[in-house]
DNA sequence: TGCGCCCTTTGACACAGATCAAAGTCGGCC
DNA sequence: GGCCGACTTTGATCTGTGTCAAAGGGCGCA
């Protein structure tokens, strides 16, 4: 908390500006940020283990976050990958259970970590914010079971398809090209779609092989959606 | 509503008595109650499709069902089994989201229905109902999550073991036994475990010839704890 | 400009688990 | 008691994806 004093004002701005927060009155913000800390998060370094206790929720001002489940013998499932404005953590937080992930950042990060009691005690008395923080987790269950359903009953190929598609218009003529960024590195959105390194970069190979898309170092274009999208391995 | 005239009283009562509301005040529960509808599900027949609206959630008053996800040519992923007192479309709810899973009923089943409205209304001015709620979602969001990280980075043998264990004593004395009935038929089960039936049947087969356990039926002995739970394939 | 490091691709091969097909097995119901 | 339909097991085979190994890039840094 003490990291806070040196910039008192902006953690107010920043926390009203999100979503979860925008309602709040400029007392109840206060209240919340006297509870916060920010936190650095230099590129590689841990946020959390699994195992560690939960005592808040992270909400991420610059970088990139990535959660994970450690296997045996170091292998590693990567569960989401996080940047600005984002946050997590609020689950567990409202069990008392410890993490069952862990939190690494994948580049030089800031976050604010706020203290479960003040979020307990907004939601005390104010149903409107207990109701938008309802409405979060229920989100975040929303995109777990989109998750599982992706793994149990898709191939990586289509899993792949549908990262490349996850924000494109629902319709678009014929020959709709859209170019995208992967957000990450790729042996990372592998470990995310569930499929190793090696399988991602040929189903890329693949898809490029079909004409169906164009791939350089981060870079893909997309060059038909509709073609894209109605693709069968 | 008009079928809970018929039984008046025991819906209060059995509401009561759920986790989830037994902190709530007679003149709360009735007001809930007065926002339920009891629901009929012969064995075999759907609650709710992928894709319905949503407008209030479940709870099981006897019965069986099972919520799954419906891929291409029928092929269908198990995601759920639930049974008395448990309840589910909680977080579908919160959400201004259709249905993502179908329900459908393993056994004749009676069910309470309540009504979203009379939660928000509820949640609105009760913050400890409100957080019950939460914890409620949390705890969902939790088992999801192990269930991804048994479907990523354990194989079906060990998915098949950890469900044997699921309540099993954390440690225990070599060669204790353990006497389990399976909740389902075995091919709902494999589904839920994301394996097919033939693989399911093959692993307990290959698990009794390890001496570890015997299966008669939808009776399982696990012959002793310690080894199942040490046993690699 | 070139060295070193990390990420990525490619190839050959192995294996868990799926699929297809057919034979049992069990319990309910007339 | 015996037949039917649903569930389960078993066998043979196929295949998507993982594993292991080695060769390429790309890019920051000296």
């Amino acid at each position: 908390m003490a990291a806070m004093a040196a910039t008192p004002i902006r953690v107010q701005q920043f926390l009203q500006n999100l979503p979860l927060f925008s309602e709040l009155t400029g007392d109840e913000v206060d209240r919340l940020a006297a509870a916060t800390a920010q936190v650095r998060a230099p590129a590689g370094s841990l946020l959390f283990r699994r195992g560690d206790p939960c005592i808040g929720f992270h909400v991420i001002v610059y970088g990139q976050i990535k959660l994970a489940l450690a296997g045996r013998d170091g292998a590693e499932k990567v569960v989401e990958v996080l940047g600005p404005g984002q946050s997590f953590g609020e689950a567990v937080m409202f069990l008392e259970r410890p993490y069952v992930v862990f939190a690494e950042a994948l580049s030089d990060s800031m976050l604010l970590f706020i203290g479960k009691s003040a979020i307990l005690a907004e939601i005390e008395h104010n149903p409107r914010f207990a109701r938008k923080m309802l409405a979060g987790l229920a989100m975040r269950l929303h995109r777990l079971m989109s998750d599982l359903e992706a793994y149990s009953l898709k191939s990586g190929t289509q899993r792949v398809i549908g990262y490349l598609l996850r924000d494109a218009p629902e319709e678009s003529a014929a020959g709709t090209r859209l170019a995208i960024e992967l957000a990450t590195s790729k042996g990372v959105l592998a470990s995310r779609l569930n499929i190793t390194r090696e399988h991602f970069s040929r189903i890329l190979h693949e898809l490029s092989a079909a004409g169906l898309i164009e791939v350089h170092g981060r870079h893909v274009t997309v060059l038909d959606l509709a073609r894209l999208r109605s693709y069968t391995p």
